[in-house]
DNA sequence: TCATGGGTGCTAAATAACTAGCACCTTGGT
DNA sequence: ACCAAGGTGCTAGTTATTTAGCACCCATGA
């Protein structure tokens, strides 16, 4: 699934290339029909070839992951995250900064709860 | 293992329950038992109930995943990441806006790469 | 035209995971 | 002391996953 959501669509080859502990080219087949079995995945036939592609739009998934990083590593606080993450970072460009503290600036008319 | 990541540390029936879609009590010892033998997890022994942590450190787990997300979903860029986490959001108390700011002020007086 | 490389569909066997069910031990309440 | 509840170690049968290997199709380049 990481590896559809991070290329958009991948061929049985590229995922399984793209695997970190990659299974054999069989089991890659498998696990995608399963996955299409499921309705996890779609396909099409580029030539014979199928190229598999999530079902589930990426911004909704996006979002699920990093709900569950959240969970289960800050308590739900989407704040202590936001910490953890810069925190471990080294710079940032002007563009970034700006951008963060635009989304930021959303909050800073907002009473105090 | 996020449970576990979750709790700090759980026995097989807490590890069980906390499972969104659990299987059986068996298969869960099981599955611990195969994390002891990897070294992904380590028991104590409370009184004849075994105690299942994780031995990686919480913050190294922690860091990894949200670096997966940040991978797949972000391209890789960490500010993107924040400005997805926050623009989600609602609302956020001052404590939490102050926290984001301050670890935010780390990266002012650097240069723009 | 024709071999070649790399796909797919399909199948059968090996391997791994899941499940239920035993005997046994410890803890807590009666 | 005793019983009941709920753990563990272990085992065997069932189910699912992984694997290798077929036949076949279809672009591509010689």
């Amino acid at each position: 699934m990481d590896v559809l959501y991070e290329n958009g669509e991948a061929a049985v080859g590229e995922v399984q290339g793209a695997l970190p502990d990659a299974p054999s080219y069989s089991a890659v087949r498998a696990l995608l029909r399963k996955l299409l079995d499921k309705g996890h995945v779609a396909y099409r036939d580029d030539r014979g070839r199928y190229v598999y592609r999530p079902v589930l739009a990426r911004a909704k998934a996006r979002r699920s992951a990093l709900n569950r990083v959240v969970e289960t590593f800050y308590g739900g606080s989407a704040a202590a995250a936001v910490v953890g993450l810069l925190g471990s970072k080294r710079e940032l460009s002007d563009d970034e900064l700006a951008s963060i503290e635009s989304v930021l600036a959303k909050f800073k008319g907002t009473d105090a709860p």
